[in-house]
Order: structure tokens, then C-alpha cells, then sequence
DNA sequence: TATTGTTATACTCTATAACTATA
DNA sequence: TATAGTTATAGAGTATAACAATA
């Protein structure tokens, strides 16, 4: 056996990354900047409890991002119309155009990438992607399960200090 | 047009991001660690140079991730035969045996998830990935060499300070 | 002079815990 | 009592710059 699936998918994973990398150096922004960004693009205004769910992170750690989105000008927090203790994370207008940009440039890799392949493969690469897709998140979910009832793995040298 | 190649590719990523992070929580692993490791049982004892190509990132890097490693006991620093300026980061012997169950959880992955792909659709969606892969590196070496002359994007609110 | 790794410093992402204001 | 967000604190990853030891 060669190279794997697995393996060809971890490269594109890292690829992907990297151009994402390169896409922002020199700028204030970063993968997880551009990740609250892209919600707000596509949902709206939001809370940073939905933020937070949607990045799946803790509602801390979206204060620290919008606030530096917030310093830089990408974002404004406003007043939640009907919640006062709540806040709107909002897209200022030069950052609302450069996210249309963002997702024209999203929508070009895709037409690129899918047009390096095959015509006639098409069809069966995606629904590969899409089983593949599938099965990954049903072996994540096992783990949330697990994970919230037992937790840790056999994967370490670390001391158990279940005990 | 609904969900395109990229997003499927994209959501892939994440999963298998979570799933490594969940295979780690508890212990004093992380991603990046558990990348040194990898690279250290799947190429044998290296200098903290060559981990650094490795994992791209500084050397500087490197030097954190290694202490890091070196005070869970996964690693030790050895001096190098024939450079003394060197250091050869060699796995120590339980970190070995993790790493080769690693692996075999790796392989597994790999027949389960080529498992769920229908037998007929795996030539096509194999040429497809490798289409994309190599796509991918071509665009992602197209930047590099970019980078490397100008440099920036024109994506980001920020000044530019080039003037 | 060039290379290997370190110290010093700093920024970002992330988390948990305690707290404030509001529901 | 529960929820939205913040302050406080801490660990990890990352980078640049200056420096030591060795090639």
C-alpha cells in the first residue's frame, strides 16, 4: 500500500490552509477572523453566542476575535433590539464588500478546482466526497457521545488522573 | 448552485481537525506535537532544521514544541554524531510504541473511510483527488513564488504600509 | 560567513472561572 | 435561576530579532 486516502485528503486539507495562510499575511486578518466574518456574510448580524456556536468555540474567545475584527474595523457591536444584554455583531460596509470579494474568489477556486477533473468522474467523485463526508461526521459524533460520558483516549503517556 | 466541491472539501477538513482534537483532549498532546511525533517515528531521529521544514514553521518553533514534548517524556534531545551545533530529537521508547498504534488507527481509518465510497466510484474519485491535490500544490506554489516577490493581497481593510 | 539552536519579546487563539447586567 | 458578555488568568502556537556556539 501506498499513499492513502486519508493521506491525500490530509494534504489537501493542509493545502488549502496554507493558501488561506498566504491570503492574509500582512494583513490583521486571520483564519478565525476571516471564520466570524464569513458567518456574518452569509448569516447576518449576529450574537456572539451564535457566533460561538457556529465556530464552535467559547463565547470568550469570540469577545477576543470581535474585538480585534472590532479594532480594525471589519465589525461594530450594536444594540441587540429586543435583549439588552445581548449584542449584534455587524459588518461595516467596506467589510461587507470585501467579503462579496471573498465569496466571488470562493466561487472561482470551486469552478477551478472541479474543472481539473475529469468530466466523466465527476459524478462518482462526488458522491464519494459526500460518503466520505458522511461517515466522518457519524465517527465524530460517536466520539462527542463517548467523549461526554467518558472522555480521554489510549492515546498518550499522560498520567490518568481519573483515579 | 448549492453546496460546491469546495465546501464539501472544506467541511472534511474540519471533521477530521475535530476528531484528531477529540483523540487528544486530556492529554498533553496537540495537534502540532502530535505532528512532530508523526514526523519523528515516520522518518527517525531529526534535527529541530529539518522538523522545522517539516512542519513549516520557525525554528523558534520548534524549540517550544520540543520542550513541550521532551517534559512529557515523548522525546529527548540527543547530540548529533558529526554537528555539535546540532541536536538530534529522537522518540523515546513508549512514545515509539504510541506512535505505531497511531499509525494502525491511522491505516484503519484509511480502509474505513475508502469503505464507505461505492467500489465502482473509487478509481474516479481517487484520479479526482489527486486532480485536486495537485491543483492545489500548483496554486499554492503559484502564491509562494508571488509571496516571495510582491507579497499581500488585496483582501483586507488594512493600510498598506508598503509607501 | 553561514548554520543550529536559544533567549527575549510579543501577538493570537483558546479555555476555565468569577462577575455584571439583564431576562 | 438562567443567559449574554466581560474581566482575570493561563497555556499553547506562532513570529521576529538578537545572540551563542559551531561549521
Amino acid at each position: 500500500m501506498r499513499i492513502g486516502l486519508l493521506d491525500r485528503i490530509l494534504e489537501i486539507s493542509s493545502l488549502l490552509q496554507l493558501d488561506m495562510k498566504h491570503a492574509f499575511t500582512g494583513t490583521s486578518l486571520t483564519e478565525s477572523r476571516v471564520h466570524v466574518l464569513w458567518v456574518l456574510h452569509h448569516s447576518g448580524p449576529s450574537t456572539q453566542q451564535a457566533l460561538a456556536e457556529a465556530l464552535k468555540v467559547t463565547p470568550r474567545t469570540i469577545s477576543a476575535l470581535v474585538d480585534g475584527l472590532a479594532a480594525s474595523g471589519y465589525v461594530q457591536r450594536r444594540t441587540h433590539p429586543s435583549d439588552r444584554r445581548a449584542v449584534l455583531v455587524t459588518l461595516m460596509e467596506d467589510a461587507e464588500r470585501m467579503m462579496s470579494k471573498m465569496a466571488a474568489d470562493h466561487a472561482r477556486l470551486t469552478t477551478d478546482l472541479e474543472s481539473v477533473i475529469d468530466e466523466a468522474d465527476r459524478p462518482a467523485f462526488i458522491r464519494g466526497v459526500d460518503a466520505v463526508a458522511h461517515r466522518l461526521r457519524q465517527l465524530v459524533h460517536e466520539e462527542e457521545v463517548r467523549y461526554d460520558t467518558v472522555g480521554g483516549s489510549d492515546l498518550s503517556l499522560d498520567e490518568d488522573s481519573t483515579a
